[in-house]
RNA sequence: GACCCGGUAGCUCAGUUGGAUAGAGCAGCGGACUUCUAAUCCGCAGGUCGGUGGUUCGAGUCCACCCCGGGUUGCCA
């Protein structure tokens, strides 16, 4: 409550008010901002120069009317004017403590919605007899960011993990798998996911026919031996096809011998995947998980729903939904002409059950930003067909929280030598095996045990925080070297942060026995305890903001400036060694605040936080 | 072709609703450890914000056109 934003903005408006009157806008806002520079004080408002462009006056004389209306010399020393019109204001050191003061209960000054919205986060989207890989690690990490920062702001979450487990290429691996089973060569009982992918990709291989190299042959007649091969491998391709679309009819019909096989590899693919979700400190779980298979009796029903009232037509042959008139030119299918359904069908059965059994008010994808033409046009379809329509009669807000590539060192996408994506666990493996040999050197007195521990806190956490803390519609370069640096914005350098601030408050209970006393004042006095306060203050619009835009990226940057400021402030103001007891306890109060933001802003993004490292 | 996303220091990136002198880190140069974790801090140097025009008191930010890179584009997901 005793924000000094809310309190400076309300004043400013007052001043606002009695200084023009009925002349001010009903929308006037004064444009109250941090202010970037020291020497301009603590904050500045910038309403007077639009304003005056408005009202047809002269800039610096309204800026000094407001002034003159002003009343906050309870909280502030005297505003100055500045430049073409600017209100520089200075917080008197009292307000600035009673400010940190207000916002040190259990919330840090984040005010919760307690409940009363709902997000629907679609998280992670693994596909069944697939390996993670760096695309997964960006939907899962992003994702869960967000429904962490969501969770944070107190609305209601739920995180939905639209597993790939459905369709004409996972009846291939079914049926193959099933095959080599009955013939002996696989154990069900322990294959492993390298296996099934293994066999995915085989099972495609022999399922694709080689007609133009059958057509070349023939064309430039290359001898009836290579026809013969080739002629053999079309025939043999196509009754691979035969049998997987006969399959995927089994499957379909619910056929216990191929349902049971099938329902081996989701739990073999889930079972790696929630292992990864673990070791990233994902909340993902199976309770989050809705395979697309999930969808399949709602499909049908959802194009002939949508074909009865008139939302779809068919044309040439497939179902479509029309959306010129949300400016969108290519219609969305969501029927092939044999019949089939497309990914479009399930998401909009998807976003109908998200909306309304869900209850979701607001419906946030983090995908790659590659399919951003498929959810434009799923939000728009489903939003003419009714399917976004809330139980208040709103529409549910469906956004696409866009991700870029994840690049290699050369520029393009990040993929092993011989082209293959390269294995989620295997990065993690490395980065964190990196971690231990960091904290082997920098810290030699750890138990090997604790070694263990703090290396996987980095590693991880380095990782993350490499994919959370650049602008999420941007590519970005996987370097182990930048993310697992300790100097910049990286990861290490903020748990190393809350590290510096634990060992303080540790120091003091255990050696000296002080604790933190609510009693006196935070100290404010020195440059680098007031830029350090002034930093704290700004934690709960940064959570709001990060939440409002989707975008983890903006609390990461105050973290790590948060952290710059604390840094500067360990440097130059003993905290233990202080001058004096009050100057001690009050900075004592100014450290303990800060580790308590660094932690739950850390905890947020889904950082490992350390006491030690 | 059309549409979407990028282009900011040598490199990797921030830049809030249009605000004051465009900020960090790395790399480079120079300092600070008998000290609360130096995994750090302080200083110096480094810019035609892709280009041109426009809007205005003020543009990296908004508008128009153009250049470069990437992506998507009716029956895969």
């Amino acid at each position: 409550m005793s924000d000094p934003v809310v309190i400076l903005s309300e004043r400013l408006l007052e001043a606002m008010r009695a200084a023009l009157g009925d002349a001010l806008p009903p929308d006037a806002d004064p444009l109250l901002a941090p202010s970037r520079n020291p020497e301009f004080g603590d904050f500045q408002a910038n309403a007077a120069m639009g304003l005056a462009k408005r009202l047809g006056e002269k800039p610096r004389d309204l800026a000094q009317r407001i002034v003159d209306n002003l009343r906050i010399h309870d909280i502030a020393e005297e505003p100055t004017i500045a430049g073409p019109g600017f209100i520089n204001i200075r917080l008197k050191p009292s307000a600035l403590s009673a400010a940190l003061g207000a916002m040190s209960d259990a919330s840090l000054g984040v005010e919760s919605i307690g409940g009363a919205r709902t997000a629907v986060v679609d998280v992670c989207g693994v596909n069944l007899a697939k390996q993670m890989h760096v695309g997964h690690l960006r939907a899962s990490v992003i994702g869960d960011a967000l429904a962490r920062i969501y969770e944070r702001l107190g609305w209601k979450v739920f995180r939905q993990n639209h597993f790939g487990d459905w369709g004409l290429p996972i009846a291939m691996v079914t049926d193959a798998v099933k095959r080599g089973a009955e013939r002996g060569e696989i154990n069900l009982d322990n294959i492993t996911l390298n296996d099934l992918e293994r066999m995915y990709r085989r099972a495609q291989a022999e399922c694709a026919a080689d007609t133009r190299g059958l057509e070349a042959v023939r064309k430039y007649g290359l001898g009836p031996k290579a026809e013969a091969e080739l002629e053999a491998q079309v025939q043999g391709a196509q009754e691979q096809m035969e049998r997987s679309k006969a399959a995927l009819i089994a499957l379909q019909r619910g056929d216990p011998e191929f349902v049971s096989v099938w329902e081996k590899l989701c739990e073999v693919t889930l079972g790696a995947c929630f292992d990864i979700c673990r070791r990233l400190h994902t909340r993902i779980t199976d309770a989050s998980t809705a395979g697309e298979s999930t969808y399949r009796d709602e499909l049908a029903g959802v194009v002939e729903d949508l074909l009865a009232r008139g939302v779809a037509e068919v044309s040439e042959g497939a179902v479509v939904v029309r959306l010129d008139e949300f400016g969108i030119k290519e219609p969305c299918l969501i029927r092939k002409r044999d019949g089939g359904f497309l990914y479009a069908t399930t998401d909009m059965a998807a976003v109908r059950r998200r909306v309304q059994q869900l209850g979701g008010d607001r419906l946030i994808y983090a995908v790659d930003a590659r399919q951003s033409l498929h959810f434009k046009q799923v939000f728009a379809a489903a939003t003419k067909a009714g399917y976004a329509r809330t139980k208040s009669g709103d529409n549910a807000e469906l956004l696409h929280a866009a991700f870029g590539t994840v690049l290699g060192e050369d520029n393009r996408p990040f993929k092993t030598r011989s082209g293959d994506n390269v294995k989620l666990s295997d990065l993690l493996d490395e980065a964190v095996s990196r971690a231990e040999a960091a904290v082997a050197e920098k810290n030699p007195d750890l138990s090997a045990d604790e070694r263990r521990t703090v290396a996987e806190a980095v590693g991880i956490s380095a990782i993350k925080y490499a994919d959370l803390s650049s602008d999420r519609i941007k590519d970005y370069v996987f370097s182990f070297d930048r993310m697992l640096a300790f100097e910049g914005n990286t990861g290490p350098y903020l748990l190393y942060a809350l590290v510096r601030v634990k060992s303080i408050l540790r120091k003091a209970q255990d050696e000296l026995g002080i604790c933190v006393s609510e009693a006196v004042g935070f100290s404010v006095n020195e440059a680098q305890e007031k830029a350090l306060a002034l930093e704290l203050l700004k934690y709960a619009g940064m959570v709001r903001s990060a939440g409002d835009a989707c975008e983890p990226h903006r609390l990461c940057g105050y973290l790590y400036s948060l952290a710059t400021a604390f840094s500067s402030f360990f440097e130059n103001c003993p905290v233990l060694r202080a001058p004096d007891e009050a100057t001690r306890d009050g900075r004592l109060r100014l450290a303990a605040l800060t580790g308590r933001v660094l932690e739950d802003g850390l905890t947020t993004l889904g950082l490992v936080p350390l006491e030690r490292m």
